[in-house]
DNA sequence: CCAATGACGTGAACAAATTCACAACGTTCC
DNA sequence: GGAACGTTGTGAATTTGTTCACGTCATTGG
């Protein structure tokens, strides 16, 4: 089975969904309950669980702890990741403290600024380099995930520096385009983009987006 | 022509590139040149800005200035929104002065936090009320859209508050899925999720997506 | 003047994603 | 025991999105 993104996607979020605001008590749920809490259809729902080799039974739907197993068991094949932040600005700092609490398997373990004063130091508590620094650090930490937090002028530049230096996967938050070698992982995060959408459907009466609730018949 | 969310996206990023990175001397842009920036197909340009009714001539292209008003046309059929930020965290602190220097017609006139410390003063240039207020500013300014910066836990009851306020859209960070009811417009940006996902593509030598530069012919 | 060029717009083919519809099958209840 | 129920898994249909392939047309150059 080839999972494609839209389906992982989702996969995280059921996970998060249920290992994060779900209550205790509850053992089993049924895939209408999961899609009334995800704004998806049934039907969907099912057939993203398909992909993972775990299977409800009918009537008592899926037992919760074995479906996080089983998405565990996809999303984090390999146990640990070290990831990098890069530009210790506003966002970048926020960042910091959010994904400090977030998945253990996802760890933030070094930030790199060009701007003397935010480097060689800690900053909620990650430890921040100067970019003289990057290539040495990225490889002695074994870091293959860099987040971009470095205005748009600069992010094509420092995409090409870290790809350089080994990195696999970038999520970019600047508001512009990057290009990357086949084999490096990109997600792109586009704030304005998306407010400009939402702004959009707003005006415009036109059927917004997003999947409402949906019995399955 | 009903426009897709899809190419919504695309073309306000068309849009962004060109206005704001992009060398100024040029006049005219082909559509594989756009392409290669924007890592898709050339044919995908040309099918994404058909739907602007305005038409590019062969062998000398789109006319930046023409195209970029026709995109203007469509994204911001109403001139000017006001926006709030509700939660003046981390996150909602660093979206203040982002979101300042950005689009002119998507302005941010007020914030809302529960916390004492944070309201009735300015944070960033932004007026920060209590939530008390909210239901009277939120109509008192007109205000249709929402960011929405609270924790997990809080987001979906501030929704409901939001939206029975009048407000019409909604760009949601919380980590966890927010119903709404139709009519509202929603966009969910989860940061944790993204950054799953480039995990996920790191570790397995799976095929990552985000399309590759690609010549018409 | 005419052929070659090179880019556009678009119908049609193709691919991906979603939804429908229903067989299968434990469970409940009479 | 057997009928009715409610939920699952999945093939098929449908919808949505992307790419291909080619007709068109202004320009260029012989
Ligand atoms: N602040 C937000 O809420 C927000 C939201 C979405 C996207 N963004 C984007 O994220 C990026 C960062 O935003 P910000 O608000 O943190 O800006 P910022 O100006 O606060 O921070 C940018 C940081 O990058 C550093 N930097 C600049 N050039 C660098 C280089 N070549 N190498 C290393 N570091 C460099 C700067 O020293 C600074 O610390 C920008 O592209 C912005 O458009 C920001
Ligand atoms: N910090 C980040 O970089 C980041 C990135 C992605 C998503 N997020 C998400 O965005 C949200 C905010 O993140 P943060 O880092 O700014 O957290 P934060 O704790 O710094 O800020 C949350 C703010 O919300 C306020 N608040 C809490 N309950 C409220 C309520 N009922 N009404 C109004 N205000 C209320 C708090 O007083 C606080 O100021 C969280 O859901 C977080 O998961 C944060």
């Amino acid at each position: 089975m080839n999972i494609s993104n839209k389906v992982l996607g989702r996969l995280t979020r059921y996970r998060a969904l249920l290992t994060e605001y779900f209550p205790k008590e509850k053992t089993h749920i049924f895939s209408h309950e999961l899609a009334a809490m995800m704004g998806l259809s049934a039907s969907q729902i099912r057939r993203d669980l398909m992909c993972l080799g775990y299977y409800g039974v009918p009537r008592y739907g899926y037992e919760i702890s074995e479906l996080v197993k089983y998405i565990n068991e996809i999303l984090d094949a390999s146990k640990l990741h070290h990831v990098a932040i890069v530009g210790a600005g506003n966002l970048g700092r926020a960042l910091m403290t959010f994904l400090e609490s977030r998945r253990a398997t996802l760890k933030i373990v070094a930030a790199f600024d060009e701007d003397p004063s935010k480097s060689n130091r800690m900053i909620n508590g990650v430890p921040c380099h100067s970019m003289d620094a990057a290539e040495e650090i990225l490889r002695r930490e074994d870091i293959r995930i860099a987040i971009l937090c470095v205005p748009g002028s600069e992010a094509q530049r420092v995409t090409d520096r870290l790809v350089r230096a080994g990195v696999k996967g970038i999520m970019n938050f600047a508001p512009v385009p990057i290009r990357i070698p086949v084999g490096v992982a990109l997600e792109e995060i586009d704030v304005t983009s998306a407010l400009e959408r939402v702004a959009f459907f707003t005006n415009n009466r036109a059927n917004a987006p997003k999947e409402r609730r949906h019995a399955d018949r």
